[in-house]
DNA sequence: TTTTAATACGTTTATTTTACGCAATAAATT
DNA sequence: AATTTATTGCGTAAAATAAACGTATTAAAA
């Protein structure tokens, strides 16, 4: 939505396209070099900032929905996308007048005002997807109807509109304790990685610290990773080695979980 | 919905009443005696079975209606419910027209047709909630649109409706996944328990065998239950110890994890 | 050549898991 | 009353895993 003639023809007849009473909301993990943010958007005229999010076209599926909205906002495809809650019990979910109240601000800018009959007014429930990325890959598409967008560190994240603090919460919860049972978050590294990287994002995105030696053993106990002859040429020290993902493993451990039992 | 007044008025203003679009099912989980079965229905003139399930109210919370419709399932209140995941990627969940057909033929009962417009014809999204319950505790009520109920062992589940087979096939995945991190299930034993009747219990779940000394060992070890001085008569044999739960450990293991590792 | 800061590749110790052995016991059987 | 049977209680030894840590190597700059 680009003009204010797209958007005008989403409010009054979005429900045409869109399933009512549903929508997506994306918490974009996004790593790079030791930090681990959090996309937000801020929507025209707000002071609080929220996560990205969209709707569910009738004719597309719930994961080709997450996938388009996430590729919107990335510009990027076959990213790292998971679904990990449903959210529909808070009070700011349930109150349909504060929640128009909201979009009228939002809206405001086309000079449309939202109706207790328009279909965005009706109370509506969210589904909650998770996403990784390198935020460095990332080049922010700028939309319409909003105003900032930023990457914020997970510790540091200020009060959102509605129930999305909860769902962010609940979305670190989820990809920290799935991090621990299936090699996640392996598309954040290049083909070929060295232990020092594959370490670092595994420190930055659990948020605490692994000795560096048994986690080498680990990884190459569980066969996961393998060790090549080339080394990585990396400033003035000692050249690490370089290493692969062991596809058969790593595909096998994402089905059945591999434990990392640290 | 007892009468034929009732599910017409449903089925022609039940939109207002309830968000269209969105339903809930329940995979309602029963353990008894070192079996582990579910819960399923036959709606009227169907030859597939079902997952029982509802839709939310306007006025209540995602949970309420969870629990709403396993209460009205089972009689039973205060039950372990838990939200898994929301399924909208089947293709028996876009085709609207098979959907349709599926309805028709129960609400045949009313002789009443679903017509296009009709809001129970609209592609639906469901969330999935499972449930344990100790399957001999259930009073199962009657319902007008239900012909048959009936408890089908986890591995001996037909080919059911939409896309439920799915559904239970995650759920389950969910339960034994989770039931390694955390205490669930103990709703299914009575205040004081034996040793045996807690093993048994993880045994059928986890549908695999435990050593019975480590078994005790680990539980002791994570403080999670208290040896009780007296004994419980079990007919023929040696009277196996009561145990209860440390309900402060209890409910810590609940919040943050208490990895059983066998 | 020495220094610095990083990586490589161990070894040792502690802890946890796994596999069993065997005595105790309640009631039925001889 | 002793024996048998099926079960529970409690322990120990071995194996596997996790945690802690030592030291040589290396790339480039001082």
């Amino acid at each position: 939505m680009d003009t204010t003639h797209e958007v005008l023809d989403f409010v009054h007849n979005g429900h045409e396209r869109y399933l009512p009473h549903l929508s997506i909301d994306c918490v974009i993990f996004g790593y790079h070099q030791h930090q681990l943010k959090i996309l937000l958007i801020r929507y025209h005229a707000h002071s609080k900032w929220s996560l990205p999010g969209g709707f569910i076209a009738r004719d597309e599926t719930l994961t080709q929905a997450a996938s388009r909205i996430l590729a919107d906002k990335t510009q990027l495809h076959n990213l790292f996308l998971r679904q990990f809650h449903t959210f529909g019990d808070s009070p700011t979910r349930l109150n349909e007048l504060g929640a128009r109240q909201v979009h009228n601000t939002t809206y405001s800018k086309v000079g449309v005002t939202i109706d207790q009959n328009n279909w965005l007014a009706d109370r509506t429930l969210s589904i909650g997807y998770y996403a990784l990325v390198d935020y460095s890959d990332v080049i922010i598409k700028p939309e319409f109807l909003v105003d900032e967008y930023c990457w914020r560190d997970v510790n540091d994240i200020p009060s959102l509109l509605f129930d999305h603090n909860e769902i962010i919460e609940t979305a670190l919860l989820t990809l920290r304790s799935q991090m621990y049972q299936q090699p996640i978050g392996y598309n954040l590294l290049p083909e070929k990685f060295t232990l020092p990287e594959i370490h670092a994002l595994y420190e930055t995105i659990l948020g605490r610290q692994f000795d560096r030696r048994n986690f080498r053993k680990k990884l190459l106990a569980l066969g996961l990773i393998r060790q090549l002859a080339e080394q990585k040429k990396i400033g003035p020290h000692r050249s690490p080695f370089l290493y692969e993902f062991d596809s058969e493993t790593y595909h096998r451990a994402l089905e059945e979980g591999a434990v990392l039992g640290f």
